[in-house]
DNA sequence: CCGGGTTAGTTACAATTGTAACTATAATCG
DNA sequence: CGATTATAGTTACAATTGTAACTAACCCGG
Protein backbone atom coordinates (compact mmCIF):
# COMPACT_ATOMS: atom_id res chain seq x y z
CA UNK A 1 0.00 0.00 0.00
CA UNK A 2 2.75 2.12 -0.46
CA UNK A 3 3.13 5.22 -2.17
CA UNK A 4 5.26 5.42 -5.30
CA UNK A 5 8.18 8.34 -4.30
CA UNK A 6 7.63 10.43 -7.23
CA UNK A 7 4.15 10.67 -5.79
CA UNK A 8 3.93 14.71 -4.15
CA UNK A 9 1.13 15.86 -2.12
CA UNK A 10 -1.27 18.07 -4.11
CA UNK A 11 -0.84 21.80 -3.65
CA UNK A 12 -4.29 23.73 -4.08
CA UNK A 13 -3.41 27.26 -3.81
CA UNK A 14 -7.20 28.13 -2.78
CA UNK A 15 -6.29 25.90 0.57
CA UNK A 16 -2.51 27.17 0.79
CA UNK A 17 -2.08 29.70 3.65
CA UNK A 18 0.66 31.85 2.71
CA UNK A 19 -1.85 32.37 -0.60
CA UNK A 20 -4.69 33.27 1.55
CA UNK A 21 -2.96 35.34 3.93
CA UNK A 22 -1.62 37.67 1.10
CA UNK A 23 -5.15 37.83 -0.35
CA UNK A 24 -7.24 38.51 2.87
CA UNK A 25 -4.56 41.21 3.55
CA UNK A 26 -4.81 42.72 -0.26
CA UNK A 27 -8.52 42.87 0.28
CA UNK A 28 -8.38 44.50 3.53
CA UNK A 29 -5.69 47.13 2.62
CA UNK A 30 -6.63 48.13 -0.68
CA UNK A 31 -10.30 48.78 1.25
CA UNK A 32 -9.27 50.95 3.60
CA UNK A 33 -5.95 52.66 1.15
CA UNK A 34 -8.51 53.97 -0.91
CA UNK A 35 -10.69 55.21 1.63
CA UNK A 36 -7.42 56.92 3.59
CA UNK A 37 -6.58 58.35 0.39
CA UNK A 38 -10.24 59.56 -0.79
CA UNK A 39 -11.04 61.11 2.47
CA UNK A 40 -7.59 62.16 4.28
CA UNK A 41 -5.22 62.26 1.26
CA UNK A 42 -3.12 59.95 3.48
CA UNK A 43 -1.02 56.72 2.40
CA UNK A 44 -0.91 53.83 4.23
CA UNK A 45 2.78 54.21 5.52
CA UNK A 46 1.32 58.27 6.28
CA UNK A 47 -1.51 56.26 8.33
CA UNK A 48 0.84 54.17 9.97
CA UNK A 49 3.52 56.52 11.27
CA UNK A 50 0.31 59.06 12.90
CA UNK A 51 -1.21 56.38 14.63
CA UNK A 52 2.24 55.99 16.59
CA UNK A 53 3.25 59.57 16.98
CA UNK A 54 -0.44 60.21 17.97
CA UNK A 55 0.13 57.93 20.62
CA UNK A 56 3.46 58.27 21.68
CA UNK A 57 4.77 61.41 20.74
CA UNK A 58 8.39 62.74 20.71
CA UNK A 59 9.68 59.06 18.63
CA UNK A 60 12.68 59.42 16.18
CA UNK A 61 12.26 58.28 12.81
CA UNK A 62 14.43 54.26 13.78
CA UNK A 63 11.58 54.25 16.75
CA UNK A 64 8.37 54.94 14.48
CA UNK A 65 9.99 52.09 12.14
CA UNK A 66 10.30 49.80 14.75
CA UNK A 67 6.44 50.26 16.09
CA UNK A 68 5.19 49.97 12.25
CA UNK A 69 7.19 47.23 11.03
CA UNK A 70 8.44 49.65 7.89
CA UNK A 71 12.23 50.23 6.98
CA UNK A 72 13.65 53.25 7.73
CA UNK A 73 13.50 54.67 4.00
CA UNK A 74 9.81 54.18 4.12
CA UNK A 75 9.42 55.97 7.35
CA UNK A 76 11.64 58.78 5.66
CA UNK A 77 9.16 59.24 3.03
CA UNK A 78 6.49 58.92 4.76
CA UNK A 79 7.21 61.65 7.17
CA UNK A 80 8.59 63.93 4.16
CA UNK A 81 4.95 63.87 2.79
CA UNK A 82 3.40 64.42 6.07
CA UNK A 83 5.72 67.59 7.01
CA UNK A 84 5.10 69.23 3.63
CA UNK A 85 1.55 68.88 4.57
CA UNK A 86 2.16 70.07 7.83
CA UNK A 87 0.93 67.04 9.96
CA UNK A 88 4.32 66.25 11.34
CA UNK A 89 6.95 68.36 13.05
CA UNK A 90 10.08 67.47 12.66
CA UNK A 91 13.13 68.39 15.30
CA UNK A 92 16.48 66.98 16.14
CA UNK A 93 17.52 65.62 19.60
CA UNK A 94 19.71 68.26 21.56
CA UNK A 95 21.62 66.16 22.99
CA UNK A 96 21.92 63.53 19.68
CA UNK A 97 21.72 65.59 15.95
CA UNK A 98 21.35 63.00 14.08
CA UNK A 99 18.28 61.74 15.65
CA UNK A 100 14.71 63.62 14.85
CA UNK A 101 12.18 64.22 17.34
CA UNK A 102 9.01 63.22 15.42
CA UNK A 103 5.83 64.96 16.72
CA UNK A 104 2.15 65.99 14.85
CA UNK A 105 1.27 68.85 14.57
CA UNK A 106 -2.10 70.47 15.42
CA UNK A 107 -3.38 69.34 12.17
CA UNK A 108 -1.59 66.00 12.31
CA UNK A 109 -3.88 65.33 15.69
CA UNK A 110 -6.86 66.14 13.80
CA UNK A 111 -6.29 64.02 11.27
CA UNK A 112 -5.91 61.52 13.74
CA UNK A 113 -9.11 61.94 15.49
CA UNK A 114 -10.82 62.26 12.39
CA UNK A 115 -9.30 59.09 10.72
CA UNK A 116 -9.55 56.60 14.02
CA UNK A 117 -13.65 56.77 13.92
CA UNK A 118 -13.32 55.34 10.05
CA UNK A 119 -10.42 52.67 10.72
CA UNK A 120 -12.20 51.26 14.00
CA UNK A 121 -15.80 51.03 12.19
CA UNK A 122 -14.20 49.33 9.45
CA UNK A 123 -12.13 46.71 11.58
CA UNK A 124 -16.34 46.49 13.79
CA UNK A 125 -17.41 46.00 10.14
CA UNK A 126 -14.91 43.13 9.20
CA UNK A 127 -15.14 41.42 12.76
CA UNK A 128 -18.74 41.98 12.97
CA UNK A 129 -18.17 38.27 10.84
CA UNK A 130 -16.98 36.46 14.46
CA UNK A 131 -18.64 36.07 17.46
CA UNK A 132 -16.91 37.63 20.50
CA UNK A 133 -15.14 34.41 21.53
CA UNK A 134 -13.87 34.01 18.15
CA UNK A 135 -12.75 37.26 17.80
CA UNK A 136 -10.21 37.06 20.56
CA UNK A 137 -9.33 33.61 19.31
CA UNK A 138 -8.31 34.78 16.27
CA UNK A 139 -6.43 37.63 17.61
CA UNK A 140 -4.60 35.14 19.66
CA UNK A 141 -4.03 32.91 16.80
CA UNK A 142 -2.32 35.90 14.95
CA UNK A 143 -0.15 36.65 17.73
CA UNK A 144 1.32 33.03 17.99
CA UNK A 145 1.82 33.06 13.96
CA UNK A 146 3.23 36.10 13.77
CA UNK A 147 5.75 35.17 16.30
CA UNK A 148 6.21 31.67 14.92
CA UNK A 149 6.87 33.29 11.21
CA UNK A 150 9.10 35.32 12.57
CA UNK A 151 11.47 32.76 14.32
CA UNK A 152 11.21 30.40 10.96
CA UNK A 153 12.82 33.25 9.18
CA UNK A 154 13.82 33.09 5.40
CA UNK A 155 11.57 29.64 4.25
CA UNK A 156 13.90 26.98 5.28
CA UNK A 157 17.07 29.51 5.10
CA UNK A 158 19.50 26.44 4.89
CA UNK A 159 17.54 23.40 6.00
CA UNK A 160 15.08 21.32 4.57
CA UNK B 1 -20.65 59.37 33.58
CA UNK B 2 -20.84 60.33 30.15
CA UNK B 3 -17.94 60.91 28.07
CA UNK B 4 -17.64 63.72 26.17
CA UNK B 5 -18.65 63.55 22.62
CA UNK B 6 -15.26 64.54 21.53
CA UNK B 7 -13.38 61.91 23.05
CA UNK B 8 -12.49 59.10 20.86
CA UNK B 9 -11.88 55.42 21.52
CA UNK B 10 -7.77 54.78 21.30
CA UNK B 11 -6.07 52.86 18.44
CA UNK B 12 -2.92 51.32 18.59
CA UNK B 13 -1.93 49.67 15.67
CA UNK B 14 -0.56 46.83 17.16
CA UNK B 15 -3.91 45.86 18.02
CA UNK B 16 -5.49 47.02 14.59
CA UNK B 17 -6.35 44.02 13.02
CA UNK B 18 -5.75 45.13 9.09
CA UNK B 19 -2.04 46.16 10.23
CA UNK B 20 -2.16 42.87 12.02
CA UNK B 21 -2.83 41.06 8.87
CA UNK B 22 -0.60 42.88 6.58
CA UNK B 23 2.39 42.45 8.83
CA UNK B 24 1.76 38.77 8.80
CA UNK B 25 0.93 38.07 5.03
CA UNK B 26 4.26 40.13 4.80
CA UNK B 27 6.38 38.54 7.31
CA UNK B 28 5.13 34.70 5.29
CA UNK B 29 5.75 36.31 1.76
CA UNK B 30 8.91 37.83 2.21
CA UNK B 31 9.80 34.05 3.44
CA UNK B 32 8.80 32.16 0.81
CA UNK B 33 9.27 34.76 -2.24
CA UNK B 34 13.03 34.50 -0.84
CA UNK B 35 13.03 30.73 -0.85
CA UNK B 36 10.99 30.63 -4.37
CA UNK B 37 13.96 32.99 -6.28
CA UNK B 38 17.10 31.48 -4.67
CA UNK B 39 16.04 28.44 -5.37
CA UNK B 40 13.71 28.60 -8.44
CA UNK B 41 14.23 31.37 -9.51
CA UNK B 42 10.39 31.90 -9.07
CA UNK B 43 8.97 35.43 -8.36
CA UNK B 44 5.73 34.95 -6.51
CA UNK B 45 3.34 35.87 -9.08
CA UNK B 46 5.22 32.98 -11.08
CA UNK B 47 4.66 30.71 -8.75
CA UNK B 48 1.30 31.33 -8.41
CA UNK B 49 0.90 30.97 -12.04
CA UNK B 50 2.44 27.72 -11.84
CA UNK B 51 0.70 26.33 -9.57
CA UNK B 52 -2.89 26.75 -10.94
CA UNK B 53 -1.53 25.15 -14.58
CA UNK B 54 -0.40 22.37 -12.59
CA UNK B 55 -3.62 21.77 -11.48
CA UNK B 56 -5.72 22.71 -13.97
CA UNK B 57 -3.68 22.71 -17.46
CA UNK B 58 -5.24 24.74 -20.82
CA UNK B 59 -6.93 27.34 -18.91
CA UNK B 60 -6.50 31.41 -20.12
CA UNK B 61 -5.12 33.75 -18.82
CA UNK B 62 -7.95 35.76 -17.90
CA UNK B 63 -9.07 32.42 -15.64
CA UNK B 64 -5.86 32.03 -14.42
CA UNK B 65 -5.97 35.47 -13.15
CA UNK B 66 -9.03 34.67 -11.56
CA UNK B 67 -7.57 31.74 -9.39
CA UNK B 68 -4.92 33.85 -8.03
CA UNK B 69 -6.30 36.54 -7.89
CA UNK B 70 -4.26 38.76 -9.60
CA UNK B 71 -5.03 41.07 -12.71
CA UNK B 72 -4.51 40.26 -16.31
CA UNK B 73 -1.47 42.52 -16.61
CA UNK B 74 0.43 40.45 -13.50
CA UNK B 75 -0.55 37.59 -15.19
CA UNK B 76 0.79 38.46 -18.88
CA UNK B 77 4.30 39.84 -16.81
CA UNK B 78 4.16 36.06 -15.04
CA UNK B 79 3.48 34.34 -18.12
CA UNK B 80 6.03 36.20 -20.05
CA UNK B 81 8.50 35.50 -17.77
CA UNK B 82 8.16 31.98 -17.69
CA UNK B 83 7.44 31.13 -21.41
CA UNK B 84 10.81 33.03 -22.07
CA UNK B 85 12.44 30.24 -18.93
CA UNK B 86 10.55 27.42 -20.88
CA UNK B 87 8.35 26.39 -18.35
CA UNK B 88 5.26 27.33 -19.67
CA UNK B 89 3.41 26.96 -23.21
CA UNK B 90 1.54 29.81 -24.67
CA UNK B 91 -0.60 28.12 -27.62
CA UNK B 92 -3.77 30.13 -28.70
CA UNK B 93 -7.20 28.75 -28.76
CA UNK B 94 -8.53 27.29 -31.98
CA UNK B 95 -12.13 28.40 -31.40
CA UNK B 96 -11.00 32.20 -29.90
CA UNK B 97 -7.94 32.88 -30.84
CA UNK B 98 -7.80 36.06 -28.42
CA UNK B 99 -7.53 33.74 -26.09
CA UNK B 100 -4.39 32.02 -25.25
CA UNK B 101 -4.03 28.44 -23.61
CA UNK B 102 -1.20 27.51 -21.00
CA UNK B 103 0.20 25.15 -20.50
CA UNK B 104 3.61 23.88 -18.35
CA UNK B 105 6.03 22.79 -20.21
CA UNK B 106 8.14 19.31 -18.89
CA UNK B 107 10.25 21.59 -16.91
CA UNK B 108 7.60 23.72 -15.26
CA UNK B 109 6.05 20.61 -14.22
CA UNK B 110 9.60 19.67 -13.08
CA UNK B 111 9.42 23.22 -11.02
CA UNK B 112 6.11 22.32 -9.65
CA UNK B 113 7.10 18.78 -8.31
CA UNK B 114 10.10 20.40 -6.66
CA UNK B 115 8.93 23.38 -5.05
CA UNK B 116 5.55 22.11 -3.89
CA UNK B 117 7.43 20.00 -0.83
CA UNK B 118 9.05 23.22 0.25
CA UNK B 119 5.68 25.21 -0.01
CA UNK B 120 3.99 22.24 2.05
CA UNK B 121 6.60 22.48 4.34
CA UNK B 122 7.04 25.98 5.43
CA UNK B 123 3.36 26.14 5.67
CA UNK B 124 3.50 22.74 8.10
CA UNK B 125 5.95 24.55 9.98
CA UNK B 126 4.02 27.60 10.70
CA UNK B 127 0.76 25.47 11.27
CA UNK B 128 2.70 23.49 13.57
CA UNK B 129 2.00 26.34 15.82
CA UNK B 130 -1.42 25.60 15.70
CA UNK B 131 -3.18 21.99 17.25
CA UNK B 132 -5.14 20.71 14.39
CA UNK B 133 -8.34 21.38 15.94
CA UNK B 134 -7.10 25.42 15.66
CA UNK B 135 -6.13 24.76 12.51
CA UNK B 136 -9.39 24.19 11.03
CA UNK B 137 -10.99 27.10 12.64
CA UNK B 138 -8.41 29.05 11.79
CA UNK B 139 -8.78 28.40 7.86
CA UNK B 140 -12.67 28.43 8.76
CA UNK B 141 -12.45 32.40 9.76
CA UNK B 142 -10.24 32.98 6.79
CA UNK B 143 -12.57 31.97 4.85
CA UNK B 144 -15.32 33.97 6.86
CA UNK B 145 -13.30 37.11 6.79
CA UNK B 146 -12.71 36.94 3.19
CA UNK B 147 -16.06 36.64 2.17
CA UNK B 148 -16.91 39.91 4.94
CA UNK B 149 -14.10 41.85 3.11
CA UNK B 150 -15.09 41.42 -0.43
CA UNK B 151 -18.86 42.21 0.83
CA UNK B 152 -17.99 45.33 2.73
CA UNK B 153 -15.59 46.39 -0.39
CA UNK B 154 -14.36 49.70 -0.74
CA UNK B 155 -14.01 50.91 3.54
CA UNK B 156 -17.56 52.22 4.19
CA UNK B 157 -17.28 53.56 0.53
CA UNK B 158 -19.87 56.09 0.15
CA UNK B 159 -21.61 54.95 4.28
CA UNK B 160 -20.54 56.56 7.51
C1' DC C 1 -21.33 41.64 -44.22
C1' DC C 2 -20.01 45.90 -41.81
C1' DG C 3 -19.90 49.41 -38.05
C1' DG C 4 -20.31 49.81 -32.78
C1' DG C 5 -19.41 47.69 -28.88
C1' DT C 6 -16.91 43.99 -26.08
C1' DT C 7 -13.31 40.92 -24.61
C1' DA C 8 -8.34 38.92 -24.30
C1' DG C 9 -4.05 40.11 -23.90
C1' DT C 10 0.02 43.19 -24.38
C1' DT C 11 2.54 47.40 -24.19
C1' DA C 12 3.63 51.95 -22.41
C1' DC C 13 3.83 54.87 -18.70
C1' DA C 14 3.28 56.41 -13.75
C1' DA C 15 3.67 55.52 -8.99
C1' DT C 16 5.27 52.79 -5.35
C1' DT C 17 8.59 50.18 -3.09
C1' DG C 18 13.04 48.07 -2.21
C1' DT C 19 18.22 48.36 -2.29
C1' DA C 20 22.48 50.69 -2.08
C1' DA C 21 25.24 54.54 -1.61
C1' DC C 22 25.93 58.73 0.72
C1' DT C 23 26.15 62.66 4.49
C1' DA C 24 26.34 64.05 9.01
C1' DT C 25 26.88 63.11 13.69
C1' DA C 26 28.29 60.37 17.41
C1' DA C 27 30.89 56.63 19.86
C1' DT C 28 35.08 53.85 20.54
C1' DC C 29 39.68 52.99 21.22
C1' DG C 30 44.62 53.43 20.73
C1' DC D 1 42.85 63.96 20.94
C1' DG D 2 42.50 61.85 16.14
C1' DA D 3 41.51 57.87 13.27
C1' DT D 4 38.17 54.23 12.77
C1' DT D 5 33.85 52.44 13.14
C1' DA D 6 28.94 52.74 13.88
C1' DT D 7 24.36 54.99 13.68
C1' DA D 8 20.38 58.21 11.93
C1' DG D 9 18.50 59.72 8.22
C1' DT D 10 18.30 61.09 3.30
C1' DT D 11 19.07 60.67 -1.53
C1' DA D 12 19.73 58.16 -5.82
C1' DC D 13 18.78 54.34 -8.45
C1' DA D 14 16.64 49.74 -9.65
C1' DA D 15 12.84 46.71 -9.63
C1' DT D 16 8.16 45.90 -8.90
C1' DT D 17 3.50 47.00 -9.32
C1' DG D 18 -0.56 49.55 -10.72
C1' DT D 19 -3.10 52.27 -14.35
C1' DA D 20 -4.28 53.48 -18.90
C1' DA D 21 -3.99 53.10 -23.63
C1' DC D 22 -3.64 50.11 -27.31
C1' DT D 23 -4.13 45.93 -30.76
C1' DA D 24 -6.39 42.04 -32.32
C1' DA D 25 -10.21 39.15 -32.42
C1' DC D 26 -14.99 38.29 -31.71
C1' DC D 27 -20.04 39.38 -31.41
C1' DC D 28 -24.24 41.39 -32.67
C1' DG D 29 -27.81 44.29 -34.64
C1' DG D 30 -29.15 46.34 -38.71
Amino acid sequence: MSVPASAIRALDLEHFLPYRLSVLSNTVSTALAGAYARRFGLSIPQWRVIAVLARTPGLSAAAVAERTAMDKVAVSRAVAGLARSGRVRRALARSDRRRSVLTLTARGREVYTRIVPYALEYERRLLAELAPSEQSFFAAVLTRLQRRAVLLGPAGAARV
